[in-house]
This record gives C-alpha cells, sequence and structure tokens, in this order.
RNA sequence: GGGCCUGUAGCUCAGCUGGUCAGAGCGCCACGCUUACACCGUGGAUGUCGGGGGUUCGAGUCCCUCCGGGCCCACCA
C-alpha cells in the first residue's frame, strides 16, 4: 500500500461539513422544508444499497483533515483478521463503534474512523499456504514475477511435502494478493451494515506502511534499552516450533497420571547411614534423565537428613543434590520435586536461583536429543536413554515407566490426574521449555526504571491504566490484574516465517560465529527492511554468511508487535505528521474483552514508551453474543448464522437495533426477536414520518411546504409534547455522552411510541384542519403541523445514530436540500423547550390515558375504534384534571367524542394509577360500530 | 485459591445515588381492516425481584452468607 491517502474535501463534503454546525430546528430557527417524494407505500427494502451509495458519492463520512485535534474525534477501529470470517458478534460490537461515531459526528466533531485488516499472523499463514501451495522459506531470495503453483485451494489443506517454498517477499505479496480478496467482502458487510467508516482510510498490518511502523517503534525500543535480547529457557510450542508469549497462554485440562518413583541414597561408606529410597512423584516421569535436584521445602521435616547429601537417579544412575528452596510445596506430591530442565516454570526459578546445571533432552520438536547425553556415565543408564533417543515425550514415557516398573523403581502403578497444563491458545500440545534467544520488549513484567526515571515502569502503565476511561468502568480490573501479574517482559520475536521481520542483522565474524551482541540496525529512511533479503548498511549482499560479513535476523515479531500500534498506523506516525496531530493521542478504541491483555495492553506499552501517553481517552469494551443456551457463541455456529445473511433477512436498521440493545461490556443473547423490533421500529418510523408531514400537502401533487416554526405551536397539547422531547433530548444526550447507547436508545424509543400511539391519535384531525387550505389554516391546525415538523426533526436526529437507513430515507423526503442527516447537528434541548413555552410534560400523559381510557371502553365493547362515543362521563384524578381538560378537544377528537364529554374529578380510590393513570370512564353511549358495514 | 460480571414475568432485558420500582418489549389471550402503518392497531393476564439472614420507619435497590450461570488470573512435583 502507498501512501496515506489525502481526502481534500470536495465540494459536496464541504457543504454537508457546514452543516454540521448548529442551525435550523436546533438552533430554534425557522426552517422552511420542502416535502417531496414521500412514497405512498413506505419500505425497508433497499434503503441500504441506496444509501451506501449516496454517502459514497457525496463523501458523507470522508475525513476533513483540516480540522485541529479538539475538532476531531479519533477512533481506533479494531482490524478484523481477513482470513477468518466475520461472524454475528463482529456486526455487534461494530455497531457499538459505529453508533459512537455517528453520535459524535453529529455533535460537530470531524470523526475519523479508519479501517484496518489484520492478515497478520498464523491464520493468514496457514491459508496462503494451502490457497497458493506455497510455504515461506526466508532463507530464499525474492523471485521477480512468482506465479504460484495453484490458486484458490480453498479447504483442503496442502502437504508440507508439497509445498513450493518462497522467499518471505514473494510470499508476502502474496498474503496481500489474497488478502484484498476477502477485504473486498468485508467491506462489502459493513457498508452494508452502515458502519460510516471513512473508506479511504484504510491500512492492512502486512503492508508497507504497517511493517514500517512496526520495525521504526521496535529499532526506537532498542535505542532506548527498552527491547533487549535474552538467551533464555521460554515457553515453546512444539507444533509451530515458536516461541509463545505469556499473553498467549491458555491454561487448559490436560489428563496425567502420578508416577511415584524412587531415587536412591547409597549407604554411607562407614555404614552410619543405610540406604535409603527417597520418593517423589511426577507427571512427566520422560524427563528423570534431565533431572537436576530434588528439592524440598527447607521446613520440611521429612527431608532435613537429604539436603546437602545426594541421590542417584533411577534407571540412568546419576547423582543430582537435594537441595532446600521455600517454593517447594511440602503438602503437593510427595512434597519433594524433582527438578529437571525443564519440565515447568517452577524449574525454570529453581534452576535460575540455585545455579543448578542445564540438563535439556527435550528438542524444539518435542522430540528427545538424538545423542545420549554426556552426564548419563552408567553403562546401563545409557543403554536406557538410546532407547529414547528421538522419540516424541509421549513414546518415551512408555519406554521410561516400563523401565521403572521393571526396576522396582515405580510404586505402586500410575495414578490417573487431571491437571492444567500451558498451552499456546492455537496450539493443541502442551508447551515444552526449551532454551532459546529471544528479543524481548520491556513490558512492567519485570523491574526496570528508565535512566534518569525514578518511577518502575509497571508501576507506570498501572497509572495509565487509571487515566484510561473504561466503558464500563469495571474492566479497568482486568487490566489492572493483568499488569499486576505479570512475571517476565514481552518476548516479541517469534520462530515462524511470516510476519513483520526484526530489522536486525548481526555480524559474522572472522572464526564464522554470529556476534548476536552487537546487531546492526538499519536507519529508519530504510524501513521496511527484511534481513532475509536486505543488505545492512556497509556491506554487500555477496557478504551474507561469510565470516566478516553478516547474517540476517530470521525471526519476526509477534503479531502484537504490530497490532499495538494501529493508532501510529491508522494516524500517520512519521508518515504523515500533519494528519497524526490531528488525531493521536485517540479518542476512542473499542475492542473485546478478551484482548484487553494482549491488544489493549501492548498499545498503552507503545504508547507509553515512545510518546509518554494513553493511545487514547477511552477504551469501550464490549461483551461475547451469547448462544440461546446461554454459551459464548461457537466460530462454527456463528458462521452457520451469517452476518449478511442476517442483514439480508432482516435489514441492516434491525440487526443494529438489536446490537445497540446492548449495553457495553455485557454480553448479549443472539436475539431473532429483537431484529424483528428493530425493524419494526425502522417501519414504524417511515409511517409515521410519512404521516406526520402528510398534513396540509396539496393533494394532487402530495408536495408542499413545511414551517418548522416555534411560534407557530400555541396549543397546550403540543406545547406538552414538545416539552417532554426536550427530556429526551437531554436525558439521551447524557447518556450517549457516557457510552451509555443502550439507555439513550431506549428513552428515544419510549417516547417515540407514545408520540405514535397517543400524541399523533390524538391531534390528527386538528392537523388535518378540515377545510382549511393550504394558506389558510387554523392557529390550531398550525399549532399541531408545526409540532409535528419541529419532532419528528427531533427524532429523527436522534434515531439516526441507531437507525442510519431508514431516518436517511424520511430525511430526504423534506429536507435533502439539508445534505445526509448523518452530518446534521444533534438537537439540543433548548430548541423543544423554548417552543414548549413552560408546558407540563404531564399534560400529554393526561390526555393519552384519558384517550385510552376511552379505547378500552370499545375494546371491552368489542366494537372498532373508530364507533361514536355519543356520551362519556369520566372520572380524572385530581392532578390530571386541568391536563385533560387542557387537551379536552384533542381527546374528543381522538376518541372520536361526537356528544358530550363530562369531566369530574375521581373520588378517592377510584381508579388505579397503574391503569391509565387512574382515568376511568364513569358511563358511556356507544353510537353504531359504523365499522360492521362491510361490503 | 484470588478476582470481575450476572441471577427481576414463559423469553430478552430496564429498574441510576434505598421511599408510586414491581416495569418494557416479545410471546400469550380477546377484540378491531380506523383516510401512516395488518411487517398493523386497541385492550388484557402474568412475578414471595435466586435462597436465607441483617441494617433501616422503609430494600430488586445497602451489608453478610449460601446457591446457580459466565469470564479472567493463579495453580503444572
Amino acid at each position: 500500500m502507498s501512501d496515506f491517502p489525502t481526502n481534500a474535501p470536495t465540494g459536496a463534503t464541504d457543504d454537508l461539513h457546514a452543516t454540521t454546525t448548529a442551525t435550523g430546528t436546533v438552533a430554534g430557527e425557522v426552517v422552511r422544508a420542502v416535502v417531496t417524494g414521500v412514497p405512498d407505500r413506505v419500505s425497508t427494502d433497499g434503503l441500504e444499497a441506496k444509501y451506501d451509495a449516496l454517502w459514497a458519492e457525496q463523501g458523507t463520512y470522508a475525513f476533513d483533515r483540516t480540522r485541529t485535534r479538539e475538532q476531531v474525534f479519533s477512533i481506533d477501529t479494531p482490524p478484523p483478521t481477513v482470513s477468518g470470517s466475520l461472524h454475528v458478534g463482529h456486526v455487534f460490537s461494530y455497531t457499538h463503534t459505529d453508533v459512537v461515531a455517528r453520535y459524535r459526528r453529529m455533535r460537530g466533531l470531524e470523526v475519523f474512523y479508519p479501517m484496518g485488516w489484520d492478515d497478520n499472523g498464523l491464520p493468514t499463514e496457514r491459508r496462503v499456504q494451502n490457497y497458493y501451495g506455497v510455504r515461506c522459506d526466508p532463507t530464499l531470495a525474492y523471485v521477480e514475477g512468482f506465479e504460484p503453483p495453484q490458486v484458490g485451494g480453498e479447504g483442503k489443506s496442502v502437504k508440507a511435502a508439497d509445498q513450493v517454498p518462497v522467499s518471505r517477499r514473494n510470499f508476502i505479496e502474496l498474503c496481500e494478493r489474497l488478502t484484498s480478496e476477502d477485504e473486498k467482502q468485508f467491506e462489502a458487510l459493513w457498508r452494508r451494515l452502515g458502519l460510516s467508516v471513512d473508506w479511504a482510510q484504510h491500512y492492512q498490518t502486512i503492508d508497507a506502511r504497517s511493517r514500517t511502523a512496526a520495525q521504526r517503534a521496535f529499532v526506537r525500543n532498542l535505542a532506548r534499552g527498552e527491547a533487549y535480547q535474552a538467551e533464555a529457557p521460554g515457553l515453546w510450542d512444539v507444533t509451530f516450533q515458536t516461541a509463545v508469549a505469556q499473553a498467549e497462554l491458555e491454561a487448559r485440562d490436560y489428563p496425567g497420571h502420578f508416577h511415584k518413583v524412587a531415587f536412591h541414597r547409597g549407604a554411607a561408606g562407614d555404614g552410619t547411614v543405610p540406604a535409603e529410597k527417597v520418593f517423589i512423584e511426577t507427571t512427566r516421569p520422560e524427563l528423570l534423565a534431565a533431572c537436576v535436584a530434588l528439592i524440598a521445602h527447607p521446613d520440611d521435616e521429612r527431608y532435613q537428613h537429604l539436603f546437602g547429601t545426594t541421590v542417584r537417579s533411577p534407571l540412568f544412575d546419576v547423582e543430582v543434590p537435594v537441595l532446600a528452596h521455600p517454593a517447594a510445596e511440602p503438602d503437593k506430591g510427595a512434597g519433594i520435586a524433582m527438578c529437571c530442565t525443564f519440565g515447568d516454570l517452577t524449574d525454570v526459578q529453581w534452576w535460575r536461583e540455585l545455579q543448578l546445571p542445564t540438563r535439556s533432552i527435550i528438542q524444539r520438536d518435542g522430540r528427545l536429543v538424538r545423542e545420549t547425553p554426556d552426564w548419563i556415565t552408567a553403562e546401563s543408564g545409557r543403554a536406557v536413554f538410546a532407547e529414547i533417543t528421538g522419540k516424541t515425550t509421549f513414546s518415551a514415557r512408555q519406554v521410561v515407566v516400563d523401565g521403572l516398573r521393571e526396576s522396582g523403581d515405580l510404586d505402586g502403578e500410575p495414578v490417573a490426574t487431571q491437571r492444567k497444563a500451558n498451552f499456546f491458545e492455537k496450539g493443541d500440545k502442551p508447551l515444552e521449555i526449551v532454551t532459546s534467544r529471544q528479543w524481548y520488549v520491556r513490558n512492567g513484567g519485570r523491574d526496570w526504571t528508565r535512566p534518569g526515571v525514578t518511577s518502575d515502569l509497571r508501576t507506570e502503565l498501572l497509572t495509565r491504566g487509571t487515566e484510561l476511561e473504561f466503558h464500563p468502568d469495571f474492566m479497568r480490573v482486568r487490566y489492572e490484574n493483568w499488569v499486576g501479574g505479570l512475571n517476565g517482559d514481552w518476548l516479541v520475536s517469534r520462530q515462524r516465517f511470516f510476519g513483520v521481520a526484526i530489522p536486525l542483522w548481526y555480524p559474522v565474524l572472522e572464526d564464522g560465529t554470529v556476534d548476536h551482541g552487537h546487531p546492526l540496525v538499519p536507519s529508519e529512511d530504510v524501513l521496511p527492511v527484511d534481513p532475509s533479503s536486505d543488505v545492512p548498511a556497509g556491506y554487500t549482499a555477496d557478504q551474507r554468511g561469510e565470516p566478516g560479513g553478516f547474517v540476517g535476523e530470521n525471526d519476526i515479531m509477534d503479531t502484537w508487535a504490530t497490532s499495538s500500534l494501529t493508532p501510529q498506523i491508522a494516524g500517520g506516525w512519521e508518515v504523515d505528521p500533519d494528519l497524526f496531530e490531528r488525531v493521536f493521542p485517540m479518542d476512542l478504541r473499542p475492542q473485546g474483552q478478551d484482548i484487553i491483555r494482549t491488544w489493549l495492553f501492548s498499545t498503552v506499552v507503545r504508547s507509553h514508551l515512545e510518546f509518554g501517553t494513553l493511545p487514547w481517552k477511552n477504551a469501550a469494551i464490549s461483551g461475547w453474543i451469547l448462544d440461546p443456551d446461554r454459551k459464548k457463541m461457537s466460530k462454527s455456529k456463528g458462521n452457520v448464522v451469517t452476518p449478511m445473511g442476517l442483514l439480508e433477512e432482516h435489514g441492516s436498521d434491525a440487526v443494529r437495533y438489536w446490537a445497540a440493545s446492548a449495553r457495553l461490556g455485557t454480553d448479549a443473547a443472539f436475539e431473532v426477536g429483537q431484529m424483528k423490533i428493530g425493524r419494526r421500529l425502522a417501519i414504524k418510523i417511515l409511517n409515521a414520518s410519512k404521516f406526520a408531514l402528510s398534513f396540509g400537502l396539496d393533494a394532487e401533487s402530495g408536495t408542499g411546504e413545511i414551517v418548522l416554526d416555534p411560534a407557530h405551536v400555541t396549543q397546550t397539547l403540543d406545547r406538552a409534547m414538545l416539552a417532554g422531547l426536550a427530556d429526551v433530548v437531554e436525558r439521551a444526550t447524557a447518556a450517549l455522552e457516557s457510552y451509555d447507547h443502550t439507555r439513550a436508545l431506549e428513552i428515544t424509543e419510549t417516547f417515540f411510541w407514545t408520540f405514535c400511539d397517543d400524541y399523533l391519535e390524538l391531534v390528527k384531525d386538528r392537523a388535518y384542519g378540515a377545510g382549511a387550505t393550504a394558506s389558510d389554516v387554523s392557529d390550531e391546525t398550525r399549532s399541531a403541523r408545526a409540532a409535528l415538523a419541529i419532532a419528528l426533526d427531533t427524532l429523527l436526529r436522534l434515531f439516526a445514530p441507531f437507525v442510519p437507513f431508514a431516518t436517511e430515507e424520511v430525511w430526504s423526503w423534506w429536507r435533502a436540500s439539508e445534505g445526509s442527516i448523518h452530518r446534521v447537528a444533534w438537537p439540543v434541548p433548548d430548541a423543544a423547550r423554548a417552543a414548549a413555552q413552560g408546558a407540563d410534560p404531564a399534560v400529554l400523559a393526561s390526555a393519552g390515558h384519558a384517550l385510552a381510557a376511552l379505547r378500552k371502553v370499545k375494546s371491552a365493547a368489542k366494537v372498532s375504534m373508530r364507533t361514536p362515543i355519543l356520551a362519556a362521563n369520566v372520572a380524572v384524578p385530581a392532578v390530571s384534571l386541568a391536563g385533560v381538560q387542557a387537551a379536552v378537544v384533542d381527546v374528543r377528537n381522538g376518541g372520536r367524542v361526537t356528544g358530550t364529554l363530562e369531566l369530574v374529578e375521581a373520588a378517592e380510590g377510584q381508579g388505579d394509577a397503574a391503569v391509565q393513570g387512574g382515568i376511568v370512564v364513569v358511563a358511556c353511549e356507544l353510537g353504531e360500530p359504523e365499522a360492521r358495514r362491510k361490503a
């Protein structure tokens, strides 16, 4: 990918931007809207394609990079893994982000909303291998114009032997080729969902810009002493044959057996001490040959006499010391442990602290070494080992256990046990511990303070955690637990082939050995480099691997080493400084809770080390999608219900509604029912809007002018409705400000249904203004029409972040000249409140209850709602009486009361406040149910 | 073993700093083709707010405890 695309605003986008400032109804000004193009029959079908195209054409979501940092709201969007497939969980969480983006945009902020694609890492590597039938071999040279042996080996894996080895650069090119296809599909889905992403702002985690950023960050870490290499025992995956970081660990149940094994203590030559068997218990008897000591707790009574002496191992007959160490737990196993190099991390601790020798027998492929080790000197021991050389740990265990049983050193039979073992999250064999040279970046996992700084890095990072606003707040605990529990620095090197290379070379000394201690570092201006093909400064290509020459670092970086830089990559760090200063530090990082320890934390580390700041102010954490049976929705199940299928079946607004109904940080059920409700809401918005805009239009053309003039709103009921709406605006805004989109939606939705069911029913007769012409309407009619238009204007804006397609459709019927609704201002309560003239919102509630009471009579009488009421006596609680009276004309119209409507104050205890606000129809005379006249 | 979240009508969930908080929608029942909407409308029924203690004049709402569900970390002898 080339340089960051610039977005010089076009004329069209310029106009749209201009409308982001508060104007019209939002500012309480008079707006004259021309209604055109309201369809006879509304539908949500096809809105996605129609408006996606329009938004793209008009650049509705294009980022205007003339804005300053204070005017920008920047989002560090999670780059989805393109080699996987999107599932409903993605739709869910990305919708949350989009709601925030749309809200902030309407608040007048210029939203920087990029999209990245994560094509780094093992899933892509495997997919490229199978798709093209190749594998990456970094030792090979780049081949210009390489064509893979096959294209489209989808689904079936190609045997390693049949894969054609290619250079890393060729492999990366194939990756980019393949993922660009995936990206098209992903983009199509996101567009259909209505994400207001600026599609000009996108990146791939393997593209040149990302590789440059990752290498630049690493080189700078190195220069500041934050990156270092060390030769040390570490967790190792034998399947993938790579080192694994703490963050990639997963503890899983793993079946094993306890073996009670005897070590032998010989009798003292002078006969003062008798021969003794010392029993240990182990689940890894195959490591017996790697034993370097037996270790018990210093206070353990049982072993006091053994400390400082030696014992001999069974079968191999190797002498090992018995030592004391507080990490030994007396109540575990036999209380005395066999320390091997290396069975687990405790062994590493003992080995390090007690300065034990290294006796490694497990190779990087998970098999035992092929040569019998020299520390086994006894003939019998060497003979036993010869039987297990080159075997897998599993086979070796069989041999050793059989041998122990035969020699009588196995006490009893192995006892089955269920233990926890560490696994690489993508692997299926327990991790081994092998010694290797690796690169690390400091992350507070080990004590470290920077030169000239007194604070410890871990403390600094914990402080950053307190500065970051987590939504919901309790997610911070996960960050703190993780940072507090780190037990080592961040292992960033991986012994894989596909990924961003560690940008280093090493000198080869005259004797042919590689001098890892003095890496050759590229200057930043030549990045990105691939050390396997590029040549360090001052050397020539033919010096590669030669004495006096150089070798390239073969390792690549952890995928998180790139992903931890997404704000820098998307923001154009060092590539586009002008952009970077307008968007960084970013405002928001949305992400899943499962990657707080990886993505979130590593991004904080990188930003802290490089800039001494947080990478963003807010972190919005979405929950999981659960199956109806309350289990986390599995990938397989999630793929059965494809996101695109969902959108096609229910409509994007509907699916968004379902997603937006779930709070941040809370798991949500996959609920088709919620989507149906969302669809209903979208359709209701279309229908109610069509109705609210229909009054006073020219009957012939269906067009006309609607005047949104607060001064026209003179009637109490209309003012009360707007007073209620003002409260809704205030509360919904407060909710969105605190990242509580669910609440904002709920508040708006509740009001909207009241607006439809009660207010619209109450005022429609008055709004029709029977007999009135367009130019000559009564004040009452004009008031209803203005109130309807103002309310609709506000409601559409409130709904726009959640239901972007239906609201845009309605907007297009009467406000198209103002551009997209998604670029107009978010409403403020003041405008509606001013129009309400201090009216009490309760008037609408009271009138609505009165209407409901009248409807109840008809419902109970099983007659149509059109049935006229000839006369009625209605008891109204004192608190509501004035309100009902103030809107009595509308109540009569809504209830089709043709005769007398007598309102009396309800007696104490008359009516139930929970039912129609306590309003009771005491007596009622129904007219002829005209609905019965069927053709 | 440590920690976080969660348990409210059949289902999905609201109930914010303790006092109309016992709610919404779906589903269910009955009715209704009303000049926006049958992809609809109107009305109705539904719960010892997981169990048990406690604080309080008063507790889904605070405290303790137990039980159930989900998740994170630690635990590899």
